[in-house]
DNA sequence: TATAAAATTTAGTCTTGACTAATTATGAAT
DNA sequence: ATTCATAATTAGTCAAGACTAAATTTTATA
């Protein structure tokens, strides 16, 4: 048994760190460099160095840290990070759910948020919602026991021309962003093709019987998508 | 016009200190000590004293601070105050009505939340809620201006012999206390009289129709009622 | 009014986690 | 294999906000 329950006490700086590796290390377990870690939380190399060094240091320890070489998370750490995930997407379903947040507004109070709320407000929130799987932006929601149900996105900028796509999720750190993928209509769900030849600075899409649009490369690059079938 | 929205930045300990100024100076603004401060913040007296000359020192200051001679709010202060006060009485009725919280579960969520809540989210709450006038306790939720209607409570424990009484409030610091009150049946609105004679280490009160029952001294100097006719 | 107890303040320390400036290691390109 | 740009680390500083121990002011009491 895996211990359930004996999550060591972290501060508002440690959960965002441990945020930034696991968002940064990407499907498996990459190094991590300092500098894309400074650049992530928006503070200096120096600092990052300082603060790897301590967590590294610490037993249990989150991370697994070499000097010059970047750094991972450990088990725990990754447990830690999940569980950070969870508060935010949680939080964020349920104020665009419950309290009429839209979709651009709940990442800047869920961001805050997550740090503070207990376990119990973390389950009654589940509940009260159902346990949902996916967050406003189509983001999974890990599950309690830090499962994260596995699924294979493509940016819409590098999806083959012709083929019908689904989005599947967008990112939610752009509100103006959000907007206008609201407006377009690019939505969670939304099936659309990427017309053949139009690979420029832009790409043009085609949604249902809709006429088509221009899109973007940045925009593009912020929506993933999956093929139809898995939709 | 009194300039609608300047509040300065505050932190965590900022608020801690602002909010225990406001309720240890009781009903009209009376100076609070640097030991009341400390005995009711936990931490040690000389940490009071380094936080109230750095608070007093800024500008605009949220508090007066006279040494030796304690400390009171300034209305730049009061405000900041009875803003967290509202966000802590919000949440408390949000957490027990919507999140299925049992009343002697609210008070240590509100805690922390309080200080991170944005004011969407106090509207949001308050919104969805229906601008609720009191929380799960029978406090008295300051209205979104900041004004907090009175009304005038006495302790259980000095109250008359009997002259029949309403439960106004309860103490919501005590989970224990708040659990063996329910079980009871003293919650806010219940009407009861203490029986003559009775003023001991106990005394014995009478609710309704039920038969009498025994209250320590210390339960019912949690509890606070107005007369009837207020109830 | 003198004095002792209690309350308060000063002085100096500690931890957290940021910062800058200066130094060193890495790795890509000659 | 050298060199140079880039990345990373060290060293030292700063602000918050807590702490202890020692000094001081108030205040209550004899």
């Amino acid at each position: 048994m895996t211990t359930k329950h004996a999550m060591p006490a972290t501060t508002e700086a440690v959960d965002d760190y441990l945020k930034a590796i696991l968002e940064l290390s990407g499907p498996e377990d990459q190094r991590v460099t300092s500098n894309a870690l400074a650049g992530h939380l928006e503070i200096r190399a120096a600092s990052v160095t300082g603060m790897l060094q301590k967590l590294a240091g610490h037993t249990p320890s989150f991370v697994r840290y070499e000097k010059h070489h970047g750094v991972h998370l450990t088990a725990l750490g990754k447990r830690r990070a999940v569980e950070i995930l969870r508060h935010h997407r949680l939080l964020e379903r349920f104020l665009h759910d419950v309290l009429d947040y839209s979709w651009d507004e709940v990442h800047e109070e869920a961001e805050r948020l997550e740090h503070y709320i207990s376990e119990r407000l973390e389950d009654r929130i589940a509940a009260k919602l159902g346990d949902p799987a996916v967050d406003p932006h189509g983001h999974i929601i890990p599950e309690k026991d830090g499962a994260i149900p596995a699924r294979d996105e493509v940016a819409l900028s590098k999806w083959p021309c012709g083929v019908t796509a689904v989005i599947s999720s967008v990112s939610d750190r752009d509100p103006a962003a959000l907007r206008e993928m609201k407006r377009l209509g690019l939505v969670p769900g939304t099936i659309l093709t990427v017309e053949t030849g139009t690979r420029t600075a832009s790409l043009r899409i085609r949604m249902g019987s809709e006429a088509s649009l221009r899109l973007s490369c940045e925009l593009a690059a912020e929506i993933l998508v999956v093929p139809e079938s898995a939709g």
